[in-house]
Order: C-alpha cells, then sequence, then structure tokens
RNA sequence: GGGUAGGUGGUCGAGUGGUUAAUGGCACCAGACUGUAAAUCUGGCCGCGAGAGCGUACGAUGGUUCGAAUCCAUCCCUGCCCA
C-alpha cells in the first residue's frame, strides 16, 4: 500500500531495523492519544516492534507545547543512548525539531492563561495596534521581526514580560546560549512537487475510507476543550463537515489542500537546516536508506 | 419560440465611459517562525524586462467617442422563468 508521511515512517523503520535504532517522534499532532488515522500514526504493525516514543502521550484536552516536547524528547533520546541504540526522531514539525537541533532551553514557566484570555479579549475590543506598541515598548529588538497583524506573536512578547520580567530578546540570547550536546545528521525527504501533491490528495482519500469521520466524531464525543489539538488539518474540517457547516466534498477538498499547503510550509522550514541531506523519495527506499548509511 | 439575468485575469467575484493591468477573497509561488506551531504571519502573483517601459487583456465581431470592461448593433454561449 501507499506509505505514508512522503515514506517517511517506512524509511525510519527499516534504518532503525539496520542500525539497532529506536524512534522518537516530532510531530505536534502524533503526540495526541486517540488521533491516530487523521495524524498519520504509525500503527503497531507498520512499527514491526521498533520502540517508538512521544506518540500518544497527551489527552487531547490538553494544553502542550514546544517546552513540553524538548523536555520529553531529551529524556528518551538519553535513555536511548544510554541503552547503547541509536536515537532516529522522525517527524514534520519543523518547531519540534528545531528545539533539538539548537538545543533550546526553555525556562521552567508556566503560560498565564488568564492574562493570554486577558490579552486576546483586548486585541478584540481596540484592535491589535495598541498592543503592538506596548510590545515595541518593551521589546523593540523582538518587534523588528513581527508583523503588526500578528497577534500571537505579539501576545507572546508581552506574556513573556509579564510572567519573567525579561523581554523576549534576552530570553531567547539565554535560551541558545549551550551547545547542542548531540552528534547527529538531519535528512530531509522531499519529492518532485507534482507527485507529492498527488500523494497527499491520495492519502487523504486513503485516510476518509479508513474512518477519520468516525475517529472525529468520537473524539468530539469524549472532550469538552481543545486547546490545541483541534487545530490540527483533518479533524477541525471534519468537525465542520459534522456540524454541517460544509458538505463531504468539500470537507475532503479543504483537508487535503491544507495539507498540501501545510507540506509546502514544512520544506520551507527544512530548506533552512544546514548541512541536511535531501533524499528523493520517488527513489527506492532501499536506496535512500543506502544513501543514509552512507553518512552515518 | 417568448421573457429575463448574465458572460471579467487560474478561480470566485467587484467595477458600469477617463488616475483601471482592472478592488477583494481563494488557489498557486516564495518567505518568516524559540512555550497554540498541522498554528500564526509576510511578500509576489497577465507576458517580456534588472528598470524605466513595452506588449496583450474584461464571450466574438463591428460601431459610437479624443478615450470603452463599461454605451450601441449583430452574433455565440450559460442560468432561471413562461410556452
Amino acid at each position: 500500500m501507499d506509505q505514508q508521511h512522503h515514506g517517511k515512517t517506512g524509511i525510519s523503520i527499516e534504518l532503525a531495523k539496520k542500525i539497532d535504532g529506536e524512534i522518537v517522534s516530532a510531530d505536534s499532532m502524533q503526540i495526541y492519544k486517540y488521533m491516530d488515522i487523521g495524524s498519520a500514526k504509525p500503527t503497531k504493525e507498520e512499527m514491526q516492534g521498533i520502540p517508538h516514543y512521544m506518540l500518544d502521550c497527551v489527552e487531547p484536552n490538553k494544553r502542550y507545547s514546544v517546552a513540553d516536547y524538548k523536555k520529553e524528547a531529551i529524556k528518551h533520546i538519553k535513555d536511548i543512548i544510554e541503552k547503547g541504540k541509536v536515537p532516529i526522531v522522525v517527524g514534520g514539525t519543523g518547531l519540534y525539531i528545531n528545539s533539538l537541533i539548537y538545543g533550546i532551553n526553555y525556562e521552567e514557566a508556566e503560560i498565564d492563561q488568564e492574562y493570554r484570555t486577558q490579552l486576546e479579549k483586548q486585541a478584540e475590543e481596540e484592535g491589535l495596534d495598541s498592543l503592538y506598541e506596548k510590545a515595541c515598548k518593551i521589546d523593540r529588538e523582538a518587534m523588528q521581526n513581527i508583523s503588526r497583524n500578528d497577534k500571537k506573536r505579539i501576545i507572546r512578547v508581552l506574556e513573556i514580560y509579564k510572567q519573567t520580567g525579561k523581554t523576549k530578546t534576552e530570553l531567547d540570547k539565554k535560551s541558545i546560549q549551550n551547545e547542542n550536546e548531540f552528534d547527529f545528521k538531519v535528512f530531509i525527504t522531499n519529492m518532485q512537487r507534482d507527485k507529492l501533491y498527488e500523494k497527499i490528495n491520495k492519502r487523504v482519500d486513503i485516510m476518509i475510507s479508513q474512518g477519520l469521520i468516525e475517529e472525529v466524531k468520537n473524539l468530539l464525543e469524549r472532550y469538552k476543550e481543545y486547546p490545541t489539538a483541534m487545530q490540527a488539518i483533518g479533524y477541525k474540517e471534519t468537525k465542520l463537515y459534522l456540524d454541517k457547516i460544509i458538505t463531504k466534498e468539500e470537507m475532503t477538498e479543504k483537508i487535503k489542500m491544507e495539507t498540501r499547503r501545510y507540506a509546502k510550509r514544512q520544506l520551507t522550514w527544512f530548506k533552512r537546516i544546514d548541512n541536511a541531506i535531501w533524499l528523493n523519495m520517488e527513489d527506492s527506499e532501499e536506496k535512500n536508506i543506502n544513501k543514509i548509511l552512507e553518512v552515518i
């Protein structure tokens, strides 16, 4: 059958078998329980006995963040190394991958949900401009790279200052002081754009035939709130269908489209990684694995 | 056959004589990205050109006018209603 994740899953498992590896996922949606089909989570059969970490470790009604991810993932990576095995990080969430590659240190700090909600309300009522100006006064440097319209980032600058008394710029500098303690190689999977899009379209049809709608229905019955999980492509669109806001056809097309755009954004992210080795997924799995084995 | 609404750039959809290569939205392309990240945001987007600029565009053809996507005529096509 069709390989998933541009074939990432298949290749990572084959590689793990060859080099005595274990897999640490770097995927912001596969961390959630009960979100299997839509997040294209590898199945038990696919895993073929290779241990996988950072899958199914959060309830969908829980808030989750890179900081949480980084902490947990590093723990697993260290454990794997301790066992004398090779950690293989696999996934498409650029932010999570970055947290590992650049060894970013997130300070212990709970998110002040109340303050965030207050700022969001303020943005709603007064517009973003006043918040933007306020953020500029606090941290002019950070604001150079943040658009007047980027609500989330503007609010984040304000949040950081309120919680820590430090600016985002200061915090960022501090967080990256430590060097990455691991020796690693980065491989990026890619293929010709039209082939990639074709593959995505097919994959979405398969997901739906495998019961995506049922999965989402169950999820919605199970929980009332989804701070981050319902941002997932495939889930939010299916919810719209279940709420009778869009038709099934519209839902299908929207999921395909959003997934294509997401894949594009991932690529933009990965292009920035220095010294990465690009794998052409139109080649055979064997060829790509050999390519990996050559450099590690 | 009669009536009626319409045919605009990849698409949806504004514009109803002159700052209009033509508002927007979407797609598409490119980019950003440190605690929501499968999120959020930015730029480009008729062709050629580095650029000034040049060329070609609003169903088709012809006409009115200094000037038309916009007015007129004929034709072609589509939706709806009546026969």
